[in-house]
DNA sequence: CTTGACTCTATAGTGGCTATAGATATTAAA
DNA sequence: TTTAATATCTATAGCCACTATAGAGTCAAG
């Protein structure tokens, strides 16, 4: 299989593909004569694998990390769970600053009747008086 | 002033002041014989509006945007009413996402009673099961 | 006159891609 | 067989909003 086609099965770009590889998360299993990438159907698994991690924005150290951690099946559980801790964590913190951001933000929106002239425009007042 | 000033005035770091220099989003009032950048006090307002508008996830390019409405007066409202309106669009879908991620990544850490052997790891089957 | 704090410019790094240029390889149609 | 279209290659730059560094110059106090 060329990458093109690996491309097409897993739904992510040739650049997509190629920066992972520059990242050693994923390998080609080698080259063609005209030095094109060769992929096993493994790959597949391998990058679905990477979706479903970056799908829950989990870094890409951390998808190799977790990756080391299945090649060596006795390693301890532990790290990949405080791993996913830590992102429910950071999620936490995330939606608690986009609550905050959201209810500033409809407070500016409230501040604004349409077509008004700049120079009255309640969101610009708003924005010029802090109340950090 | 010079900029270490300004720079603890404001709580931005000197790099900082100088990055929105190169934005055009502030300017220096001149310079030093020495070619040390001299502020006015009038850039603090400036650059606390600033930050006002970044705690608000407003862009750059954004907030130069609403600089230059502001200092023309008689341009329409309107236009700061909609960039605020898609500011809130965004962080709307942004929590939505992380909603999602949340309860993603939560059936996670459920599906791992620690200290088990990555091999029987709950969390690292559950991710190569793909549910999207 | 030296020391130390400050400032200057220019440049590289962050993350996770995306996009481009210019070269080579392969495939399909004419 | 030629040619044109498509696919692939590497290397590099760009995105965003900074942060960090190197190496040089400036300035004030002791």
């Amino acid at each position: 299989m060329k990458i093109g086609q690996v491309s097409k099965k897993t739904d992510l770009s040739v650049q997509t593909i190629r920066y992972y590889e520059t990242q050693n998360l994923i390998k080609s299993a080698g080259r063609t004569d005209g030095n094109f990438r060769v992929y096993d159907s493994k790959v597949i698994e391998q990058l679905e694998f990477i979706k479903h991690c970056r799908h829950l924005d989990l870094s890409l150290s951390d998808i190799k990390r977790i990756n080391e951690l299945r090649d060596n099946p006795n390693a301890v559980c532990e790290e990949v769970n405080e791993l996913i801790n830590d992102q429910v964590k950071m999620v936490k913190i995330k939606m608690k600053e986009l609550r905050h951001l959201k209810t500033q933000l409809e407070a500016l929106t409230d501040s604004c009747s349409n077509n008004q002239k700049v120079g009255d425009c309640g969101i610009i007042k708003s924005l010029q008086e802090c109340d950090c």
